[in-house]
DNA sequence: GGGACTTCGACAACGTCGTTGTCTAAATAG
DNA sequence: CTATTTAGACAACGACGTTGTCGAAGTCCC
């Protein structure tokens, strides 16, 4: 039963037959999972084995200044000490360092290293790659148009880390 | 190709029209998101306030003929255990319920209880009514195109469920 | 019919991850 | 100088998924 306030019932375009509602968002969610595999699968290739599909977002993160376990937690929406693990676990890696800051001695600057940079680098070449692969298969055209869709319907730039927590849960 | 672009955070776009490769699965994302709390936000304020957003793709795998909690676990990319401690939350909501199988003494077979049902068809609606809305914002013809080039570059219906593992982890 | 193998579901132990709470050290406000 | 705030470390806890094990029920094959 559709009691709701918003504009237009079923059918809104009216010729052809449009997909039951429920297919956008799985839709949505199948092509970032098509594309995150596809750059981890190459990443693999590349000498990156180990990073995991959040690794991405957290390097993002942290940014070429560095940044400290409270701040990434803040940006991640997670507490800062979960942050704080997920560092430990880089560090471990060989994606990150933590530093001193010389006008803060509580601060642990955390910074990417080589690898991390190279990591980050090598990945942004990748995702231009399948860009461009995508481009080739719908047109220049309808990707672009695809892209502002989409960035009509998301806002700014806000953007979640609570993946686990938020999908999973019961 | 895949030359170099920047390496961190903001890539410059400057003159091109094209938005840097990493902002595709971050806007598809972005968007799976802001329809899924959508829907989950209304499904609360329509008596259905503790269903996550992992429980749709639950239900719809039960189906309506119900299922076992092996057949779940292979269905959703999990162990049958895990699948197992899935039903027994919604159980414990009152979501499913388990019933014997007549023809099979070990299996317990998982249906839908009338609430779940509700659930399910109440969020079809709300997902038809975020259609209309997308249909709305961006026009029937260009939603269409949208999520034909989606269905262009996703595999067929497989969707694992590995989620929570897959995207978290380090 | 009977024995070996498979399948289903439950129980237990373990590891991972994120949370809150507590604590020390360092910076900052008054 | 004292009081408050902030960064980071440590510990305990709960949620979740995993493997391993087990008994019960079904299936296959002689």
């Amino acid at each position: 039963m559709s009691t709701n306030s918003s504009a237009v019932g079923t059918n809104a375009g009216g010729s052809g037959q449009d997909p039951p509602g429920f297919e956008l968002p799985l839709r949505l969610l199948m092509a970032f999972r098509v594309l995150i595999d596809e750059v981890h699968a190459e990443l693999a290739r590349q000498g990156h084995p180990d990073l995991r599909p959040m690794h991405g977002f957290v390097f993002q993160a942290i940014g070429p200044h560095g940044t400290t376990a409270v701040e990434l937690g803040r940006l991640l929406g997670v507490s800062k000490q979960a942050a704080g693990k997920t560092i430990d676990g880089l560090e471990r890696l060989g994606y990150v360092e933590r530093g001193v800051d010389p006008n803060d001695a509580r601060r642990k600057v955390v910074r990417l290293t080589a690898r991390g940079v190279d990591s980050l680098a090598k990945s942004a070449a990748i995702f231009e790659d399948l860009r461009a692969k995508w481009a080739g298969a719908l047109g220049a055209e309808r990707l672009r148009a695809l892209e502002e869709d989409l960035r009509t319907m998301t806002p700014g730039d806000s953007f979640h880390f609570d993946m686990p927590a938020w999908f999973g849960g019961g």
